[in-house]
DNA sequence: CGATAATTTGAATTAACTCAACTGTTGTGG
DNA sequence: CCACAACAGTTGAGTTAATTCAAATTATCG
C-alpha cells in the first residue's frame, strides 16, 4: 500500500498543475500558488484516450471542461447523412467544451486525433472555486473570452480570404501554437487529414492537397505526408497581409 | 435638487433591470429580486446613442459590458484599404464586448444602426460582484458560452452553405430573435444594408439583393427595400434543412 | 501481401463574384 | 420647397476561383 500511494504520488507530481509546462496557457496562469492547489484538487487525470477514440458527443450532459496535456483532438458535428464538419483542432493547453456550459448539453464530437493525455475539471467544482478565488475566475472568463475572439477571427478568415490566404492563416496559427508550447515553428507533424483541414477552413480536401503542393513548388514549404516544414515563414505571411489590422495576431487561441 | 433626483429617479424605475423585459435574457436571469438590486446599482445608463454613432473601436480600453436595450448596433473590423467586415448584429438583450476580456482592449467597432439605448456594466465591478453570487456567476458565463455556440454556429454556415441557406439562415435567426423579444416574427424592419448582411454572410451584395428577389419571386418573403414579411416559413426553412442537426437552432443568440 | 484508405493530379462544371449600368431613395443647401 | 448630389438597391453579362467527378498513385494496417 506504502508503495501504491508512492506510485499515485509520483504520478500526480508529475502531472501536477504547478508543474506543468503549460500552467501558463491554462486556468492557474495567474494564481497564488496556494490557489493552484486547490485547483490542483479538483482536477481528474483519466487514462490517455487512444486515437479515434470519443470523448464526447453532441447531447451528452456537460459535466467536466477538457484540457488537453499531449495530443491532439478535433471537434466536429455531423449532419443526417453522416458527414462530419470540422469545428475545431485542439493542441496541448487548449480547453474542450465551453460551448456545452450554455445549455449542459456537448453541442458536438470531440475525437482524438492521436493518443492524447487530458485533464477533466469537473465544472461545478469549478465554479465553486472560482467564487472564491477571483484570479481564478477572471482567468476562466479569459479563456472563454480567447475563445470568442479566435472564433470571430475564424469567421473572418471564412467571409474574407481565398482558399490560399485560409491554408496559409491555418499553417501560421499551428506554427505560433506549437512554438508557444515549446515545439518547432518551422517543423512540425499534421495529426489531421486533408480532409479535416478543408472540413475546417471550408474547402475541398483536393484544393488543400493542391494548395500543399503550390506551396511546395514556390519553395514555401516541404511537404511530405503529415510532415510539414516550413521553408520561408516571410513569404508564408505574404500571404495573408490583407488581413484586417485589428485581429491580426495569428495565433488563434491563447 | 430635490426635483433634480426625482427626475432621475423616476428614470431609474423605467429602465431597471427588475422591470425589464429583457431580463430572461441577459445578466438579471436566475437571480434572487435582491441580487438583481445589487446588480442593478454597477449598472450605468448613459443617453442613446444615435444612429451611426461609434460605441467603440478596436484597441479602446475595455471597461464595461454593453447590452442592448432598445435598437441594434452592428460591430465589425475594418482594413488598411479601409473596406468593412461585419462581425455580427445585436439586438436588445444581447450583449457586446465579450471578446475583449481577453486582452484588455477591444477588437472591433461598434456602431449604432439607429438610435439605441444601452446598459453599460462595469466589468470590475461585475467580477466583483459574481464572485458574491453564484447565481450571477453562472449566468455570465451561460451567456459567454452562448456567444461560443452562436459563433460556432456562424462558422458551420459559412463553411457548408450556399449563398440561399446563408440568408435564409440569417433570417429564420432575426425572426426567432424578433419574436423572443415580443416583435412579430414574420414581420420586420432590417436595421442593415444589403452590404452588411452581405459582409456579414461573406457575400457579394448584389448577391444579397437577387436572393431577396428571387424569395420574393418565390412567394416565400415579400420585401420593400428594409421591410420584410415572412409570408412562408416552412418553405424558408426547407432552405436549410441539410444543415448540421447538432446546432440546428436557428437562433444564434440567447 | 493484399486491401482499404489517404493523397495527388487532371478536366469539366458552376456558384458566386466583379464590373457596369440603371433606378429609386434620402437628405441638403440654395 | 425644390433640385441635385450622394447613396442604396436592383438587374444584367462575363469571369473566375473553387468545386465536383474521375482516375492514378501512394500509404497504412490487419
Amino acid at each position: 500500500m506504502g508503495t501504491h500511494s508512492k506510485v499515485v504520488s509520483i504520478d500526480g507530481i508529475k502531472v501536477a498543475c504547478s508543474n506543468c509546462s503549460l500552467a501558463s496557457l491554462c486556468l492557474p496562469f495567474g494564481l497564488e500558488s496556494e490557489d493552484v492547489d486547490r485547483l490542483e484538487r479538483i482536477v481528474k487525470r483519466n487514462r490517455p484516450v487512444q486515437r479515434g477514440q470519443i470523448l464526447f458527443s453532441p447531447g451528452d450532459h456537460f459535466r467536466s471542461l477538457y484540457v488537453i496535456k499531449t495530443g491532439a483532438v478535433k471537434t466536429f458535428t455531423q449532419t443526417p447523412s453522416g458527414d462530419e464538419h470540422v469545428v475545431g483542432f485542439h493542441l496541448p493547453g487548449e480547453m474542450l467544451g465551453l460551448d456545452a456550459i450554455q445549455d449542459d448539453r456537448h453541442g458536438c464530437f470531440a475525437k482524438a486525433l492521436e493518443t492524447t493525455a487530458i485533464c477533466e475539471v469537473p465544472f461545478d467544482n469549478l465554479e465553486q472555486l472560482s467564487a472564491s478565488i477571483p484570479s481564478l475566475q477572471h482567468q476562466l472568463l479569459r479563456l472563454m473570452s480567447k475563445e470568442v475572439s479566435a472564433e470571430a477571427n475564424m469567421i473572418s478568415l471564412l467571409n474574407n480570404s481565398t482558399a490560399e490566404e485560409r491554408l496559409a492563416s491555418f499553417l501560421i496559427s499551428l506554427s505560433e501554437r506549437f512554438r508557444r508550447r515549446g515545439f518547432s515553428a518551422t517543423d512540425f507533424f499534421l495529426a489531421m487529414s486533408r480532409q479535416d483541414i478543408g472540413s475546417y477552413l471550408g474547402l475541398a480536401l483536393e484544393t488543400v492537397s493542391r494548395l500543399f503542393t503550390r506551396f511546395q513548388d514556390q519553395g514555401i514549404l516541404q511537404v511530405e505526408r503529415k510532415h510539414v516544414r516550413i521553408l520561408d515563414m516571410d513569404r508564408l505571411r505574404g500571404l495573408l497581409r490583407h488581413q484586417t489590422p485589428c485581429h491580426t495576431q495569428a495565433d488563434k487561441r491563447s
